[in-house]
DNA sequence: TTGCTTTTGTAACAAAAATTTCCATGCTGT
DNA sequence: ACAGCATGGAAATTTTTGTTACAAAAGCAA
């Protein structure tokens, strides 16, 4: 009855909005596959089932009644939602060419890095935000901060501004190879914090290992992706970085660094007012010296 | 031959060391994979192989050749990487389910950000955004970017977008001193592009009135202060960063230079999707010949 | 050009998958 | 307790899919 308004919303709302009306064998597989989203639907009839120790039927019938006509339908549909999360550069041909732009193509651009800041900053939790903004206000700590090759600028971003709130702040940049020195010294006080994005860059990924061995707390912003770093990292935000059909966007990235840095500021003003007051003067010092051009 | 060695890395991984030993026709599906990575995998060989205008059986010698012994084999590890990927913190938050408060730092500090996004593209003329895409697509002119103390960071993210589109985007960085080397060969077709916010620097703002007045084009992305680049400069974006209670967001300035990029993409598809793909080329060669760890 | 090798697609075939049928089981209400 | 009904799985059936053999086309050397 209800199934045009629910077969416009993807599988995971489907499931979800129809979990009570399902029999308790119909709801093992339902919820294996929330568990898993989306991999244990790509796989065969026979996998899912064995997955779920249900039957083959059983997936059948809860496929059916979901709304879907088959089995491949149901994948086809996993697939096209998976796909429109992920789509990179060179997937596919900008879509004005088919159809014709609505809304001039800066506004329109710009509603997309609206809802990918909203939906990330909506789903991020509260409480990874405040643990990570102490980690960063300790001055205790040693804080190396990490991008891969498109990210670097974030990582400069905040390395740019953090430099200016607090002492010991490090951008580790250049070559791979001597990133290692940095490991050098890394330790329990110490904090990496790490930007990775999708093509996620070994190089990156193994350092971030070696910091969190060494016992350094890892911070990592990635995507919806998510990041291998993960698996060693302390907090994790993944933010939403995907535009409906161009390059990616480090908007949302982008706005929670800089919320981090805001909230820094906020919380720990007076001391991160007197070094830049300190600051201030020792520019001033220098550039009164130089000579005049 | 070296199966045992690249067995263990990732699909994607594999693709990228064979991707120069594969045939013409091999590697259009290669391409198309990493390019929808790994949705396109995931699906029947007739719908891959149609994807990336080739036949089954070439679907299938390709899949022989990254060390598969199956098509459903290929897809199961395609399916493991993702499942791993997917497993990671970001499963135990519920997605989609209790909104997080309206009132807390986070969505407030998102909601000024937003709003400064917004109120900046509303007031940006649209013919001079124009122009500039128009500037920086042109494949014979040089482009040179340059940034403040802080807004270096938006330097680089554009250098490192524009540098994958086309040929000829220098970065120019390090000490100022040694910055005129730039100015030397800058000349009537050259573009330099600039980002200055208040307390507007010096050095910088002496470097865009040289290169103007060396003939170059020059393109500015400013606050609302306006710097005094635009003086000299041939277009001025002038966007909002101010936020109501702490520091500044470069998060309009960052939109405008990633829908730039975006707009750039779409326009000249075709053009970047060949280097790019000559990119991706060029990227499996070295590490193909890497060293072993 | 000619002949040889490599590359690629067509079409037939075998394997595996999804789907349906049908029966066993367990629960509910009288 | 026993009909009636909902539920779930084994096995048979049908459809789809992956695979292979072979021939055409393209590239290349002499």
């Amino acid at each position: 009855m209800d199934d045009s308004e629910s077969s416009s919303r993807s599988v995971a709302a489907r499931i979800r909005r129809r979990l009570g009306r399902l029999t308790p064998t119909e709801r093992r597989p339902a919820l294996t596959l929330l568990a898993n989203y989306p991999v244990a639907g790509l796989e065969t009839v026979a996998q899912f089932a064995a997955r779920a120790n249900v039957s083959g039927p059983t997936i059948l019938r809860l496929i059916a009644k979901l709304g879907f006509d088959s089995y491949p339908d149901f994948q086809q549909a996993l697939r096209d939602e998976l796909e429109l999360r992920l789509q990179t550069p060179l997937a596919k041909a900008p879509p004005e060419s088919s159809h014709p732009p609505q809304g001039d193509f800066l506004s329109t651009y710009t509603r997309a890095i609206i809802e990918n800041i909203e939906a990330s900053i909506a789903d991020l939790p509260r409480a990874e935000f405040e643990a990570a903004v102490a980690l960063l206000a300790d001055p205790r700590r040693r804080i190396l901060l990490l991008g891969g090759r498109f990210t670097s600028s974030l990582a400069i971003h905040l390395y740019l501004h953090l430099r200016e709130l607090r002492p010991r702040v490090q951008l580790v940049e250049g070559q791979t190879a001597t990133w290692v020195e940095h490991l050098l010294d890394l330790g329990r006080n110490d904090v990496l914090v790490v930007f990775d994005i999708r093509r996620f860059q070994e190089d990156v990924v193994l350092f971030a290992r070696e910091a969190a061995a060494g016992g350094a707390h890892v911070l990592l912003f990635t995507d919806t992706w998510v990041s291998p770093v993960a698996a060693v990292a302390h907090h994790v935000f993944s933010v939403r970085t995907t535009m409906p059909s161009s390059w990616e966007s480090f908007a949302a990235l982008s706005a929670l660094s800089e919320a981090l840095i805001a909230r820094l500021h906020a919380q720990h003003w007076k001391d991160s007012k007197r070094r830049m007051e300190k600051l201030e003067l020792l520019r001033a010092h220098l550039s009164a010296e130089e000579p005049r051009p």
